[in-house]
DNA sequence: GATCGCATTGAATCGCTGA
DNA sequence: GTCAGCGATTCAATGCGAT
């Protein structure tokens, strides 16, 4: 069932395509359940009040003038209610999303984000390095951008590369703060007068991070605000499959432009650092089994304890007796222990972790 | 009138003392329009499950105290649109508030101060420079708080004292983003058992820059969840009147204590925030992220070993994987290496450093 | 006394698989 | 559906005791 379902969507979902047309109403003639993930950079500003939408994809009136505030911020909500519920559709159920906001915006997708059930892992901040000051010295630079990445729902499970932006990161865990430039120089496109083609145009350094660390070589991503196609260009660089939704033609003619001059990275530059959660299982009594330990033979723990092999692949040590694990948390009165690194035997001398044993077993099966 | 008003408040005011109750009620019997600043540290409605534990096998001392507990969403948007209700009839005119939160709870306020009439002047990210880690691996470091600035409608003539920020700052312009560490040390304070008073005590550097920043001198600020006082010790160090309230008896047993040893305009108790002039860190992920180096890409040493690039930022060469400097190290045999000084790529048809690359990325954060 | 190393700790929505 | 067992997982700072 479940791989009918994923070659149906294959089949049907345009990939690699700009799809003219409202996000909306885009969004709900695709089939559900069907993409990866979704990133989303939707507009904010309160003055396009003709782009904004009731729940029942009527346009909102964009000459009513007499707008006060609180009516704006209800019809960004409508709208805003609109794409999330129409997104939230189309998602594997551990699919996930990224949106992105500055504090016009980013309070109420939130809010809404947790409304309809999708589960927040992190907000992310995106810490410009060359942000443009603010020139009449009355508020703090507006420095950052904030995005928010969530699960379909909550128990998903959600893709996460640790590893690989561990890696990114030279060995430290990735923060939830990014420090990255805005887009400038010739990764900013321009139109044929020489201005900027997209006001808000997005770094691909930002993607980049993003697709590695929340999607694998494969996987479909969806933008229902594409614009001039920074999330399709980093998609096609990392051997991702793309689906953009823009309705302005000029930004669609330049998404187009753009995503044709990328090229794919070679495979072995997409294969990053492997999570161990990922590698094969080994048994513990294989080890014994192959003869690699030998019954009876004495582990020790790096604080002094030790335990007997026992011909089952069990240990026993004192009255402690069970699988290499139960028998390390037992001594350490711990409520778990990784028996693989806390048992270590003697070879020419010194004392290894039985987890080396492990990783020559690995190695073997491949 | 104006004046008038100032005169009355400032008689009928309980300044410099700890009220005992809920913060709603104790707002709702203050004057209207006697305050001049609102800092807000509300529960953030944290919700966890199980315990968690360190890789050590240590127990995570969580925030599980009752006051941070709702039943639902609907439940703390209520009491959240209660007490910003009560915070904003207090508030001068010209007044404005902070409050602080994470992914849990602050798109439900952000939404909410709109929702109300609050203008948002600027979101304001503290990034931790000591967070704790995410142990297992599952999601980003969360190392950011973020606090919203608003003033109490449109157009108000807010407080913002650019100049003193920007000294405070080395001479540039405060970003939006504040790199400070967390509350820990003697700033910590302790129970009589020698435990952490307060589970979320804030540092008084952040209390600090917010005070500089958006107030002057013998204005009023008042604090509606008190804890253990940080907004009222550095209020009395700056010269200005605080009002705190707070209902667990302990939190303001602590806080009176300390505030009692704060000592007004005391040089050697004013923070100084850590001008960390230090060469920023420069991860060789982010050449990748950037496009300044690309997945696939050929280094060479400068005896002519190759490695390829890949999309994390580890590199490949034969059977040796890992950072720039481990397979470095690998391929010379050596105990260590500068993957840095070692790896050159080609520019203009000659063989550079990878250093350059990495000289131009903190060229651009200074 | 200075230095080194080890233990402790911080607003956290922190597994997966197979029986 | 539940439940048990395997086994993966941490960074910066402070403070204390040993050398």
């Amino acid at each position: 069932m479940k791989t009918k379902t994923t070659t149906k969507a294959a089949v049907e979902l345009p990939l690699n395509t700009i799809i003219d047309g409202d996000c909306i109403e885009v969004m709900n003639s695709l089939p559900e359940s069907s993409v990866d993930l979704i990133f989303a950079d939707p507009p904010y500003n309160l003055q396009l009040k003709g782009e904004l939408h009731r729940p029942d994809n009527s346009k909102v009136d964009a000459v009513d003038d007499d707008w006060d505030q609180f009516d704006s911020f209800k019809a960004y909500d409508q709208f805003t209610r609109a794409w999330l519920k129409a997104a939230r559709r189309i998602l594997k159920p551990n699919g996930a999303i990224w949106v992105i906001g500055s504090y016009h915006n980013v309070f109420r997708m939130g809010a809404e984000l947790q409304n309809q059930g999708y589960w927040i892992l992190n907000d992310v901040v995106w810490r410009k390095s060359n942000p443009m000051p603010n020139f009449r010295g009355k508020r703090f630079t507006n420095a950052h951008e904030t995005m928010i990445w969530a699960s379909k729902s909550e128990g998903a499970k959600y893709t996460f590369n640790y590893e690989a932006l561990k890696a990114l990161n030279e060995g430290i865990q990735m923060r939830s703060d990014w420090v990255l430039p805005i887009c400038t120089g010739h990764e900013r496109l321009k139109d044929e007068n020489g201005d900027k083609a997209h006001p808000t145009q997005k770094p691909e350094s930002l993607l980049h991070r993003v697709l590695v660390g929340s999607t694998n070589p494969g996987d479909v991503i969806l933008d229902p605000f594409f614009g001039t196609g920074t999330t399709g260009a980093v998609a096609k660089m990392l051997g991702r499959e793309f689906i953009g939704i823009e309705r302005e033609e000029a930004y669609r003619k330049v998404a187009e432009k753009r995503i044709a001059k990328v090229r794919k990275f070679d495979k072995e530059a997409l294969i990053t650092t492997p999570s161990k959660r990922a590698e094969p299982r080994v048994p513990f009594g294989q080890l014994v089994e192959r003869g690699m330990l030998r019954p009876g033979e004495v582990l020790t723990s790096p604080r002094g304890k030790t335990a007997k092999v026992r011909a089952d692949g069990t240990l026993i040590s004192g009255e402690a007796r069970g699988s290499i694990h139960q028998v390390g948390a037992a001594l350490e009165s711990a409520p778990s222990c990784n028996g693989w690194t806390y048992w270590h035997f003697r070879q020419d001398g010194k004392k290894v972790p039985i987890d080396l044993l492990r990783q020559q077993i690995r190695a073997e099966m491949n």
